[in-house]
DNA sequence: ATTGTAATTTACCTACCGTTAAATAAAAAT
DNA sequence: ATTTTTATTTAACGGTAGGTAAATTACAAT
């Protein structure tokens, strides 16, 4: 079916898996392209924009893989809310133990929140964490009142993140996987 | 009474505000060198090692720094544990919301923690982890188990990790305050 | 004053960075 | 078959990265 040996989105993926393990700035376009198995030159025919176009397109596929896989657990009337949580830690669980780099969008929040200029790509993940933020308060909300729910997603979201990070620090997921377990006991 | 026009101390002072703030990799010895007023080659004079070893001195000096000034409110066995809680949240309120840049160990945690070779620094950054879960892991062993206070000691860390990333996403800090507040709660 | 040592700078090196232009190969259209 | 368009590579550019050697300046000891 490819009838060219690249086609954006396999670019996509082995792109984001060098960000996501290496960081934004140590990984340079000749690591990109390597772990793409094309010539660095190459990579700009579909992102003319350079690195930061290119790490732009990867946080919204990223996005786009989060919001159709994982959030829409968060939005299914059809199961309970115990249910929803559930399937939220299990999906997250195995994206982020399976993968090595822990989570792309929080580790770029650290490395490039603050520089001047501020990069573009920082809007995706705002959007990323705005996203998932409203679904965990949409789940929360269904046993308590609004203001309440989004405190108790703001609070799972960040045990989660800062389980990932010491996950990636001591090479041990109990740590993520607590804050997890954590989520679902807030209900 | 500084005859020379540097000194260590003050080398790693500036040379931290700017890891904290640009992260490792986009902070470049030219970068360093200017923030201290110094040209570059004179860095290597007191760190031989280059940058790598700089930002290890710079993260040594933060650890002591926080056991030190931060740290100590924990073992200060001549307060209640409340007390203690109650310190603690302010001074690091007070260091991360002052400083631009969040919590250098953090940041860097996110940025190095899986590169290969992994730099020298990662354990110094460990050992800082290892310290604030022991501190507040003893106070929270006033009342409870040690394997509950070890528990609630990591949630608190996690929370407040998450916490500093929210509020340098969004420029809050009531990601951050309210993470104190719960690890207070939680006592 | 002279010498010795510690601190700091000047000048430079190589390697690699992100990026661009032009050439080539492959596929599609006619 | 020929042409046109799309995909991909080759080759190179200027800039800057981290790092080194040597020269110079500032202080200390005598």
């Amino acid at each position: 079916m490819p009838a060219y040996k690249t086609d954006k989105d396999t670019l996509l993926v082995r792109a984001m898996q060098v960000f996501r393990s290496q960081g934004y700035h140590a990984s340079s376009m000749a690591d990109l392209a390597a772990a793409c198995g094309v010539q660095k030159a190459h990579l700009y025919y579909y992102f003319p924009g350079g690195k930061e176009d290119l790490m732009n397109h990867v946080l919204e596929a990223v996005h786009t893989y989060f919001k159709e896989r994982i959030m829409v657990y968060a939005w299914d009337e059809e199961r309970s809310p115990e249910e929803r949580l559930a399937q939220l830690s299990a999906q997250l669980y195995k994206v982020f133990v399976r993968n090595q780099g822990g989570c792309i969008m929080g580790n770029t929040t650290l490395e490039v929140a603050h520089l001047d200029p501020a990069p573009v790509f920082v809007a995706r993940v705002k959007a990323y964490f705005d996203d998932m933020l409203a679904c965990l308060a949409h789940v929360f909300a269904q046993r308590h009142a609004p203001e309440l729910a989004r405190t108790k997603a703001q609070t799972a979201i960040q045990d989660i993140q800062g389980g990932i990070m010491l996950m990636q620090l001591y090479n041990d997921p109990s740590f993520f996987a607590a804050a997890l377990q954590r989520m679902q006991e807030a209900y």
